[in-house]
DNA sequence: CTTGACCTTCCAGTTACTGGAAGGCTTATG
DNA sequence: CATAAGCCTTCCAGTAACTGGAAGGTCAAG
């Protein structure tokens, strides 16, 4: 099937499909024509990778990912490794934000937020 | 002051300064040797922003919080606008980071992680 | 035969830096 | 006085993961 189609049916937007193949995650066949010629395989490839990048594996990660997928012999372990990892990046993203959230709501709720000048956010900002 | 102890007084890296510089959020003045010389505004000015972008802010609203800073007129409104809309954001992210991380959580606590083939993990992202 | 929807490649831009090379200035020491 | 260490300078390139756009080839319908 052409690139239309892949790109319908994975989720995923033609240009990403591309970028895909160039940096060697897929290699869909060529027609005569050109054309790239996705074969079910690929369509399987690409939709696994829109989901792991939809859980947030990196690039690299998700070759590592496909890479365990296609070796019918690997340990799952290998794998979970790599799953707790992204848990962990997870959950220092998460706290990093929850603060952020923290200190940002607190002053929004500090600020008047009328045509006055005087602002608790900005003060803060300014380190006073 | 030299461009080193503005680094460490603000925290912020000597790349980042000049780099600040570059954009245009920062204007230090110039010894004779060519040496930038900053001046004790320059160093509030990039503690503010080491701050703001601490919050999460991107530089483009760096740039506004600064000239709202700057401008001693501005109205808090617009000032707390800004810290809204970024809430907002930060809001976005952690559902789609706690989202993951639940996916993820439950995968990891499925896989049996041993040297065995079978993962529930993978199996999920091939879509099964 | 032309129109429109596909497809192709290639180049540039995004965000916010970061690393490194090549070289000038300054200060302390042998 | 020479030199070495430790500042500082500019400029170029690279990062992550795409995204947008230009210029142009292909294909099916009317």
């Amino acid at each position: 099937m052409n690139i239309g189609e892949v790109s319908e049916r994975s989720g995923l937007p033609t240009k990403t499909i591309r970028y895909y193949e160039d940096i060697g995650l897929v290699e869909p066949l060529r027609a005569e024509n050109g054309y790239r010629q996705f074969r079910e395989s690929d369509l399987h490839k690409l939709a696994f990778l829109g989901r792991a990048r939809h859980m947030g594996f990196s690039i690299e990660d998700c070759r590592t990912l496909l890479h365990l997928w296609e070796d019918r012999t690997r340990a799952s372990a290998d794998v979970k490794k790599l799953a707790k990892e992204r848990l962990v990046q997870i959950d220092r993203k998460l706290e990093e934000l929850k603060e952020m959230r923290n200190t940002l709501a607190h002053l929004v709720s500090c600020c008047a937020g009328d045509d006055r000048p005087d602002c608790p956010i900005l003060s803060d900002l300014s380190g006073l």
